[in-house]
RNA sequence: GCCCUCGUAGCUCAGUGGAUAGAGCAUCCCCCUCCUAAGGGGAGGGUCACACGUUCGAUUCGUGUCGAGGGCGCCA
């Protein structure tokens, strides 16, 4: 509709020998019902180049606006906006559309199948995940639902940082558990871990025990002073640890890499060669530079280090070359902001390189930090993981459902409060049970008439007159645009903020408006509107990865 | 000191170069002989942090100030 509109502006502009373009048009959703189905300020961005009063433009337009068979009137309102009215014929046409499209109502080919790579999570395997990952995978996996929603072709992948200095750590604070030191024993470690996962892995590994992680099998020697063993055996424990975490938040990743595996492919040394020979680096204080200055960065940053060993920035970059030649001419990476600076270093990192990777490759996606709060105070430590609140923490606490929705449905580039009492809240101050009760609801409704639903798809529509009901209509008139604008913008929030505005549009018309009544069109014409809901609600969820009761 | 994000109702958050800035919670008042009250209707509550610019029009864009968080490692 948004389109024909558009179109019938333009060839008013054009009467009026109006410079005007399809694209300049913008057509709004009034916010007031009394304003109309769409709202045009067209007049008003005219008004400078014509000389001419908006009102008077206003005028014009619509005098020249060609007939159309889906408008029922044109209206000039306030300082110039043109106002459309659909009839209501063209407004019900989409109460079809959704029951014919079925799960597919929503989608679209945007994407057009092109590869593209979403990065989440992304956890050292040095500890259980925490809520900043849990909110990293939330929004990473509804980035990645969203892609697909738009024709995409989307894979999911985790990047393990196996090894390098926060392995060491762990692997020596296994060690000082195995040997039966405590934590605030004077010899502990000064950086080493202290959750009391660690005396797990540390007796697990004493007893000699097989731990299975993605695709590879380890079997723990005992031997404490083994440090290879303690190395594979501690980090396959937190690798199955974080599946099992991964999986209680139905999240399911295509493709795990390893940094371990770039070094033995020697994936590492040919990016340093690489970069040598691009001639952007030097040697300084026994170190290895890049120029990352020549590509925007405040400062060089070290390659390798005097050590001899590389920062984690070789392998980053030699990470993100990878990706390149697996062919995502799009990659985007879902990361913690504190993890900002890493941006113009990959980046600069990549150019360096220059094998005609684009200098804004690859996107980010950024979130900020959670704080969890319960009974008005922050929430600050786990038992287990000692220094953090765990995803898990959360995931058993107020489900699946609840988390997820929370993690995703804010800005993500907003701090983010977390607030446990919320989450578990069996009212309507909890928005998952809200958005999810106006499912269940429908479905209960079209259980009770217990006809079949898709016969729906035919019904007359026309008993659909009501406010309440051209209001409900314009919603979920609105849902292709949302998710289309949800993927443009790599913004998943405005799914949940969507969604919430829909149940809220269905729950008014539930308690104003009785669906079974004895007048058979009429009651076939609201079963269809509210089915159509249903199916609309179901694909939104689906996308946040929030499920979509029959009954509550 | 420099860089990034944020600042909207008591709280948690939406929103927008345009019409009277919205929702939920909290406070107050109503609504189940009726398809699920995990719901709905209504009232009150705002200097859109502050200042100055750009604009016919700024809460939205720009600059600066203040405030919150993060970054500025030969950690990742």
């Amino acid at each position: 509709m948004k389109p024909h509109i558009t179109q019938l502006l333009t060839q008013a502009a054009a009467s009026l020998s109006a410079d005007v373009t399809v694209e300049s048009i913008i057509l709004d959703r009034p916010k007031s019902a009394e304003h109309g189905d769409f709202s045009s300020n067209l007049a008003m961005q005219l008004a400078k180049p014509l000389r001419q009063n908006p009102r008077a433009i206003a005028e014009a337009l619509i005098a020249a606006l060609p007939k159309s068979e889906y408008i029922a009137k044109v209206e000039i309102a306030g300082a110039g906006f043109i106002n459309f009215f659909l009839n209501a014929a063209s407004q019900q046409t989409i109460v079809g559309e959704i029951l014919n499209a079925g799960d597919a109502f929503g989608r679209n080919d945007s994407g057009k199948h092109e590869k593209v790579q979403v990065e989440f999570v992304s956890a050292n395997p040095t500890g259980p995940l925490h809520v900043g990952h849990g909110r990293g995978a939330a929004v990473g996996d509804c980035l990645a639902r969203l892609l697909d929603a738009n024709g995409w072709d989307v894979t999911r992948e985790f990047y393990y940082n196996d090894a390098g200095a926060q392995i060491e750590n762990l692997v020596i604070s296994v060690q000082a558990r195995a040997q039966g030191m405590a934590t605030d024993d004077a010899q502990f470690p000064e950086n080493g871990y202290r959750g009391d996962y660690i005396m797990d892995i540390a007796e697990a590994f004493l007893a000699k025990q097989t731990v299975t992680a993605d695709d590879m099998i380890v079997t723990a020697s005992g031997n404490v002073s083994d440090v290879e063993s303690v190395r594979t055996f501690s980090v396959a424990y937190l690798r199955h640890e974080q599946d099992l975490d991964l999986k209680a938040f139905q999240i399911k990743f295509d493709v795990f890499s390893l940094e371990s595996a770039l070094y033995s492919t020697g994936k590492d040394e040919s990016t340093e060669q690489s970069l040598i020979a691009s001639g952007h680096t030097y040697e300084e204080g026994d170190a290895m530079w890049l120029k990352t200055t020549d590509f925007g960065d405040d400062k060089d940053r070290v390659m390798r280090k005097s050590d001899g060993g590389y920062t984690y920035f070789v392998p980053d970059v030699a990470y993100h070359l990878d990706k390149w030649n697996r062919g995502f001419k799009r990659v985007i990476n879902e990361q913690g902001a504190d993890h900002h600076s890493t941006i113009t270093r990959v980046r600069a990192g990549l150019q360096a390189l220059n094998v005609g990777i684009p200098q804004a490759w690859p996107d980010y996606v950024l979130h900020q930090m959670v704080t969890v709060m319960r009974g008005g105070e922050e929430v600050k430590l786990s038992k287990r993981a000692g220094s953090y609140v765990t995803l898990r923490d959360l995931i058993d606490e107020v489900s699946c459902d609840a988390t997820r929705y929370f993690l995703a449905a804010r800005r993500s580039d907003s701090q983010l409060i977390f607030d446990i009492d919320l989450a578990r809240a069996q009212t309507n101050d909890n928005p998952v049970y809200y958005i999810q009760y106006a499912h269940a609801r429908i479905c209960s409704v079209l259980a009770q008439w217990a006809g079949d639903v898709a016969t729906l798809k035919v019904a007359d529509l026309a008993p659909l007159s009501a406010p309440n009901e051209t209001k409900l209509m314009q919603r979920l008139s609105d849902y292709t645009e949302v998710v289309s604008n949800a993927a443009t913008d790599l913004a998943p929030y405005t799914i949940a903020n969507y969604l919430k505005e829909c149940a809220a549009d269905l729950h008014s018309y539930y308690n104003d408006t009785k669906f079974l009544v004895d007048d058979l069109p009429t009651k076939l014409a609201r079963l269809a509107l509210i089915a159509a809901t249903q199916q609309v609600l179901k694909n939104g969820l689906h996308l946040l990865g929030v499920s979509a009761p029959h009954k509550m």
